[in-house]
DNA sequence: AGTCCCCACTTGTATAGACAACTGAACATA
DNA sequence: TATGTTCAGTTGTCTATACAAGTGGGGACT
């Protein structure tokens, strides 16, 4: 079927080799869903690596959602389009462009404040410590998507001012400038209607569907880096999410 | 710190035991965030398992999200209330009973009907095909929350008219009945307007923000159950999503 | 003081082998 | 025909070991 396509030299982890090789196969379709994988048996015979490999690849398969293992059966292709599997945190610029869209911002006031108390209590710093405040209006092919409050401590980024130029991602800058990663983010989002000053800004009319969000990003080590503020246009976004039963095998359900 | 606490003849994983008591410590509180858990060698030392199974249990204990690990560093408690962190599919009986609300609901249709377009594309099925429409108002604290219109393809479980009482959760009905289990959803959302309609039945005025919810529910093996369009009143629902940029073991992570 | 090297500790990857538990089909029995 | 058994194939768990690779500290040298 396939030949052999390990390079056991290349510094690449060979479970991640083989992770990559059968993802492939899913994703360009020619496996299709429900066919089974190769089994760990086959995978190590074949491939000359460990059962124990075969199996952390398939694991990590899984793992990204584009397949399943029964025990005792097999593992078999899931079925689904797993690009939208896991929502990515994207930076604006990041998601616009991987829609093949074209982001701009518009800087409406970059300053510096004290927090309030929402703010605070995101960011895990003392009431009206000092954050910087970003407030931006996104566009999507020069129309206008959204408009963006971001707060950042200060005391994580003391230059950000001087850093951070009006056309360059937000999180690029923080990443090349401090080393802050962002790793993932809490959202949560409420349906509300547009003020007078976001429908113009949004240029929508008053009292339009909007979405409100409210996001706060963390490292990986858990810190939180920014709490934004949003308002998105309703008629232009949609929130999309994926619900899971799945953990590491909760015990309570092979008793079901 | 610990004694010995393993059940080596209870037929549960060693390292589910081990897993459970990680985030016992961390659930609890007695390690905070950002603290150290003990490290492979340690807990395979102290509990007498291998080191690859200690490994097992921590890495599982990642996936939840509970904590982190740093090549050559450690692994730590990653300071997150990981009740959220994870949404899992609920049944809106079981979602309101864990936020410690009475759910109930008045079901308004319960009719076969043929597919619409939209349905069968979601529950990959032909157009026309038959579906039960099962149409409901959901209430909590007996105040309407959200008007919901669930389709469940004939073919899945042919007696479902018989099998469901009014009162019973669908889910449930579906796994008793026909061993069907829900594992993952995915769900897309719309900030929106009440119709005239919607306002009824939601009891709120004519023009209220409403999230629009079309959700796809799936088996374990991909294969989609129920398809569903709802809509929730935006002054008492908030959509909560974690996102995320882990994947396993990304190349280009490290090379960042 | 600074710089480099080495060492101990950590997680990451990989191997080889063992047994348990589950599935499904082929087979034998009543 | 129906039922139970056996068996091969599969995933799940566990052990023991080895080496690679990243981190951080202490110590030696400059």
């Amino acid at each position: 079927m396939w030949p052999a396509f390990l390079d056991r030299y290349s510094g690449v982890p060979l479970y991640y080799q083989i992770q990559q090789h059968l993802l492939e196969e899913i994703r360009s379709g020619s496996w299709k869903a429900g066919r089974a994988v190769p089994s760990e048996q086959e995978i190590a015979q074949r491939l000359g690596v460990s059962r124990m490999t075969a199996r952390h690849a398939l694991k990590s398969l899984c793992n990204l959602g584009a397949a399943y293992s029964q025990h005792g059966k097999g593992t078999f292709v899931s079925g689904l389009k797993f690009e939208k599997n896991f929502r990515q945190v994207l930076s604006f610029s990041e998601e616009m462009r991987s829609r093949g869209t074209r982001p701009q911002s518009k800087v409406l006031q970059f300053r510096q404040a004290e927090s309030d108390n929402e703010v605070a209590e995101a960011l895990h710093i003392g009431l009206g410590e000092k954050v910087f405040v970003l407030h931006r209006v996104r566009l999507a092919d020069s129309s206008p998507l959204c408009v963006e409050c971001t707060h950042i401590p200060v005391r994580l980024c003391p230059e950000l001012q001087k850093k951070f130029k009006p056309r360059m991602s937000l999180y690029k800058c923080l990443l090349e400038n401090y080393g802050m990663q962002i790793d993932f983010a809490d959202e949560v989002a409420e349906a509300s209607l547009a003020t007078a000053e976001e429908a113009r800004l949004l240029r929508v009319p008053k009292k339009a569907p909007v979405f409100r969000f409210t996001r706060t990003a963390y490292l990986r080590n858990g810190k939180p880096v920014e709490f934004v503020r949003s308002v998105y246009r309703g008629d232009r976004c949609k929130v999309v999410n994926r619900l899971s039963r799945r953990m590491e095998f909760s015990g309570e359900r092979a008793k079901l």
